[in-house]
DNA sequence: CTGTGCATGTAAATCGTTACATGATTGC
DNA sequence: GCAATCATGTAACGATTTACATGCACAG
């Protein structure tokens, strides 16, 4: 799935402009997948080339124009067919717990602040998810949004129980170094 | 932190050949961070150029010949600095969470399908980890195996105890089709 | 006799971000 | 006055993957 079949996704769920498709990738892909402007709007313009979404244009007085674009027939059923594909493995890249294998090169100190860090980009993923999924947003989102929390939790609660095991490794190589 | 810098982080831990520091990716950084050799080689002639490794070459009879890398202590010393700034935020991207937002064109069969398939997949890679930290490593590796085991384990619990809230969508989408 | 492991590398293709370009409006 | 929100787009750059190119050894 990339950019340009997100995008036709989102437009299942109802008509849009680019910057509301930009948003939409913030509120209900949160955390999931992010996308900028230099990649939503060329892929806006090719599906409109391919006919799987149609654009109309709307003049606004005290705004720039707005394009609001709409999914076509083809465009659904193309998407449809995306989805049957076999999703790709999921992928995750963590410069914090990269950084973490080579703790013996950082001090106690460098060690607890970056732990501290994590845990409060965590507790703040957290809250980012609970804010955008009360209530509103389909049973399927709520479903990712409970994934969301339930994993990081899991994770906030792990590495407040077991930092002491990279911390008092720091401890021991300070005091040797004395 | 890039490729060339984990591939000077990985020769901290010791002398290797390209080929054996894209086994410490699949090893050591398992499921944190992967490289193919074509990002590998490159970041390792280019690391010889700055003179941050340095690589002497064994003649071998029944095999191809081998580049031992060895880090400099320019080396070592550019990787503790690279070790000093900020992380970056993490990143995670996945295909199945991002088409769970539409199940609502999935059968329910599709759904179940999907759901366990990636709960087998979490569960491959516990093993993976599990099997790869067991004993060996440094602490700073097993307290990583850990956090991956613990949040994956987290993610199969919520998965096997709400999975019914996406399946039952679906069923009321089947009986409302009949 | 076929697949896997060892061993190195290049070039093209992919997919995306960042920075740039432009400009009005509204809230603090 | 300054930041944020609305609104669209292009071009350069970046990082990495994929496919290609080559080749021997060993196990099943």
């Amino acid at each position: 799935m990339d950019v340009r079949n997100l995008c036709l996704g989102i437009l299942t769920l109802g008509d849009a402009t680019g910057y509301e498709i930009k948003k939409a990738f913030q509120d209900r892909l949160n955390l999931l997948y992010d996308a900028s402007f230099g990649s939503i709007y060329p892929a806006l313009n090719k599906l409109t080339e391919e006919k799987l979404v149609s654009c109309r244009a709307e003049t606004q007085t005290k705004r720039p124009d707005k394009k609001v674009y709409s999914i076509t027939e083809a465009g659904k059923a193309a998407f449809i067919k995306e989805l049957q594909k076999d999703p790709l493995p999921d992928k995750f890249r963590s410069d914090t717990l990269a950084t973490m294998i080579f703790t013996h090169f950082l001090s106690r100190d460098q060690i607890t602040r970056m732990l501290d860090e994590y845990i409060q980009y965590y507790e703040e993923n957290i809250n980012a998810l609970s804010t955008g999924c009360d209530l509103k947003g389909s049973p399927a989102e709520q479903f990712l949004c409970g994934f969301g929390v339930a994993v990081r939790s899991a994770a906030i609660n792990y590495l407040k129980e077991n930092r002491h095991l990279i911390e008092a490794e720091a401890q021991q190589v300070d005091t040797a170094a004395e």
